[in-house]
DNA sequence: TGCCTGCAGATTGTCAACAATCGACAATCC
DNA sequence: GGATTGTCGATTGTTGACAATCTGCAGGCA
């Protein structure tokens, strides 16, 4: 359940096909979640095809695809930058995020076995293994692995799909705002009750449980945008500049 | 709120700035959606820019754009098809609808005006006339049309692109599932409790109503591939052929 | 001064040709 | 006869050049 890597009867594994094209966007993606390329920092093809020593044709492919992840915004003749995330975006995700979350939670809930279980809290200590040493960028990634496990173990591929796609707005606000103001990363404590409630056996819980770790996030973002608006590639808007 | 045309302050519509690859990837995916591409059916570059008298670039770049939404799976240096959706494939998209659609109508629910009222009878009298006229294809967008209308109302964007994409694959799945066996469309009283709730007081009644119309579909739909199973490019385990 | 007009540079959109790869058929070997 | 290997046509991946469009700025005019 938890395996995804891939396995042949020989016991080789099959070697992924790849295209310049799928190579740029993988680059690119983690380019813009990294912040090296941040919020509203204009896309220019040219400098980009020379940067990869490819053509305009495979990386333009690449940059339709980010596009369609939302990730990027282009408008014709005229340019593409990477998103900015407004206000309303960053409130839209975390409505988003209960809602998605508490229906893994129930896909999933008949599913957790040991090796869940067992995944689960490595995870978790990954997580605070990461705060312990104070790497902000790790600590980020490991809550996202932590938070991303129950979708992995619901077996909704549709619900997976989707929550990538969250999953990557919510990194490019997390990097902006963690870098632009050295913000804490994630607190040490803060998955206790949340891991607690996904081992045990009430999923009302498990769903308050969300509902509140969620809100508890929520509240700082609010408040945090409330003091420094319009800063570090989020507008207040939407549009950039 | 339920205005979805661009406005100016001329009150002239901004007319959209076109490119071909935004022309073909509109046509491409409603040929998809009408049928005209079939689920399975190969995509090959060079005949559909002939078709379309353009280059190979720009088709290109939409079909991208098409593979990210899901429509179409591509193999390097193989080929393209439509996507063929499995048994599980539609049982995942009806528990994302459920879902999701009770989450637009929290988002929604104080928002309900008299337009939206009005709107929604609207459209529910427009699906009843289209089943009436026996034009099952009409009533399918009809259909569609009235659940849209929530995620509209709820004025949540990120919804509303996740609903895109779910829609996309539901219509998908109905126009294939109509044409390879003429079953009846949407029935005519299928959605006056649905409706009625809609207008009501009562959240947690709706809530019920949804998940009991979606198990309704749900459970047509699984009497069906079970006795029709492997066929319009529906196929059992998600590969064709 | 303020505004409109037209030019110049830069950037994206589009095209047609070339190279790499795949699937299938046929020839060959055991 | 069956399986392996080489070859061929078809299709996709990639490239570099050309055309269309947008933005910013200089210049002219009221």
């Amino acid at each position: 359940m938890l395996n995804s890597a891939i396995s042949t009867p020989t016991g080789l594994g099959r070697l992924p096909k790849s295209t310049f094209r799928q190579h740029i966007a993988e680059q690119l993606r983690a380019a813009i979640l990294s912040g090296a390329l941040p919020p509203g920092a204009p896309i220019v093809e040219t400098a980009l095809a020379g940067q990869f020593q490819v053509s305009r044709g495979p990386l333009r492919e690449a940059l339709r695809q980010l596009v369609e992840e939302g990730l990027l915004v282009t408008v014709p003749y005229t340019g593409t930058h990477v998103i900015t995330l407004s206000v309303e975006d960053v409130r839209e995700i975390h409505s988003m995020r209960v809602t998605l979350e508490c229906f893994a939670f129930e896909q999933a809930w008949h599913k957790r076995d040991a090796a869940f279980r067992a995944e689960l809290q490595r995870r978790h200590e990954a997580l605070i293994a990461a705060i312990d040493e104070g790497d902000d960028r790790a600590a980020i990634l490991a809550e996202l692995e932590l938070h991303g496990l129950v979708y992995e173990a619901s077996g909704h591929r549709l619900l997976q799909r989707t929550w990538s796609s969250l999953r990557g707005r919510l990194q490019l606000y997390w990097a902006a705002h963690h870098r632009a103001h050295a913000i804490r990363g994630p607190r040490r404590d803060g998955h206790e009750s949340y891991v607690a409630a996904a081992l045990g056996d009430d999923l009302e819980a498990m769903r308050a449980e969300i509902t509140s770790h969620m809100r508890r996030g929520g509240e700082q973002t609010e408040k945090f945008l409330r003091d420094h608006a319009q800063v570090s590639g989020i507008s207040k808007r939407g549009e950039p500049k």
